[in-house]
DNA sequence: CAGTGGTCTAGACCACCAC
DNA sequence: TGGTGGTCTAGACCACTGC
């Protein structure tokens, strides 16, 4: 199957600007322009302008032209971006991430848990506990919950390995739309004793309940970093 | 100037959903029959459905139809929405919010804020430091800069009133886009003093840098809460 | 197979901006 | 006034779904 076009042409003109042939505060060429380099209408490239202003790659202005946005000053190492839905490994390829398997269970769920994943008393889930270290350093602590029914031959090395792959890769399941919520806490023992957290650092914690495309819920997890060690980001844009 | 249409077309169909005309689960009309019924074409209908999925109100399964979300159980009173430019006052209607500007002084910047908002050494800032109460109680300590060129007649009573709506409806000023970043932190004295924290309660912050549609930054602040005052929420989709 | 949403086109008009 | 991006249309083809 092939890529959508407005897909490719977002590519090449994000190659441009990483490649330095746009500059930043500088004007792309008009989409009409554009349009005709590239052998598509003009839609097109407005389609693939858009998912680039989203990202924070370019900014328009209606009536001067769409400009390459320059380089975000207060952005950081520890920055991670929560607009996205691949795994950890996958988002962070620079990073040698290292995953310890704590506890991985079959079990029934409460009643919270059959609530948020639409459940019933005697439909198992799998309760997953993952501490993920980057270069060798405790970095988040993952708990996962997801329906056994939805999720067959889970097992210990997929978990080691990639459990996003896995459910995408091998079960053709796509994740499509997720609720995170973050937050700040309080160190729990489980805390002071993965992630190396002193009673009182605070941590920091995303829950997420995630949707499949076809609606229905498939994971609720947290993840829970010390607060020196993770930051959430992301590029909001005004009318979309 | 009028609305425009898919904008007008994603108002009524969300009325639609609120009102329980579409319920949840169940699949809206196809975007052709919407389009016939509504005097617009199909592309309109699915730039507006495209809106209301970004914003989790309905999902879309290509070859089966548009589905009514339903609700989410995890969310929380607590939970604030961060994809969101309105300000405080705006963006929470149903709360009583006052303000107490602690601070607010012209200053030259640093060489940190001299970078972040594109200034010079003698470019003149607006430092304000702003308690916002929910209900009388302390809920969020901010901490905004602005560059005084930008924001002309900025005063005590525009503070305590709305900043936002001063920038937006007096001065004309459109804001384009945002970087956000939240991160979890120990409380500092003025935390303490204000937000009511405890000296071992963790703070929940949100930096932002902010650009308007021109490019140019306008805005670098922290909001401080208590950990057990605010949450960050967000809804994610999968490709787009 | 029929029905759905996803994509793409060519052309048109509009609002906005700088000159 | 000319050029930009924003919107809208009608029509077309595709990939995917369930029957």
């Amino acid at each position: 199957m092939t890529q959508a076009k407005y897909l490719e042409i977002a590519n090449i003109l994000t190659n441009r600007i990483r490649g330095g042939q746009y500059k930043a505060r500088q004007p792309l060429p008009d989409q009409q322009a554009l349009a005709n380099e590239l052998g598509v209408s003009r839609l097109t490239v407005k389609k693939a302008l858009d998912g680039m202003q989203r990202e924070g790659l370019v900014y328009k202005q209606s009536g001067l032209g769409t400009f390459v946005s320059g380089p975000v000053p207060i952005k950081e190492t520890n920055d991670y971006p929560v607009n996205q839905f691949s795994g950890l490994k996958a988002s962070m390829p620079s990073q040698s991430i290292q995953t310890e398997v704590l506890h991985f269970n079959e079990e029934l769920p409460d009643e919270n848990l059959q609530k948020y994943l639409s459940l019933k008393k005697k439909q198992p889930i799998y309760d997953i506990l993952r501490l993920r270290k980057r270069n060798n350093q405790p970095y988040i602590l993952e708990h996962d919950f997801l329906p056994v029914k939805l999720v067959p031959g889970l097992n210990k090395q997929v978990l080691k390995d990639s459990l996003y792959t896995y459910i995408h890769q091998t079960l053709k399941l796509t994740f499509g739309s997720a609720y995170r919520k973050i937050r700040a806490c309080k160190s729990t023992k489980n805390d002071q004793r993965y992630l190396n957290a002193e009673f009182d650092d605070p941590i920091l914690e995303m829950q997420q309940l995630a949707w499949l495309t076809t609606g229905v819920p498939i994971e609720y997890s947290f993840s829970r970093s010390r607060f020196d060690q993770r930051n959430f980001s992301m590029v909001e844009n005004n009318r979309f």
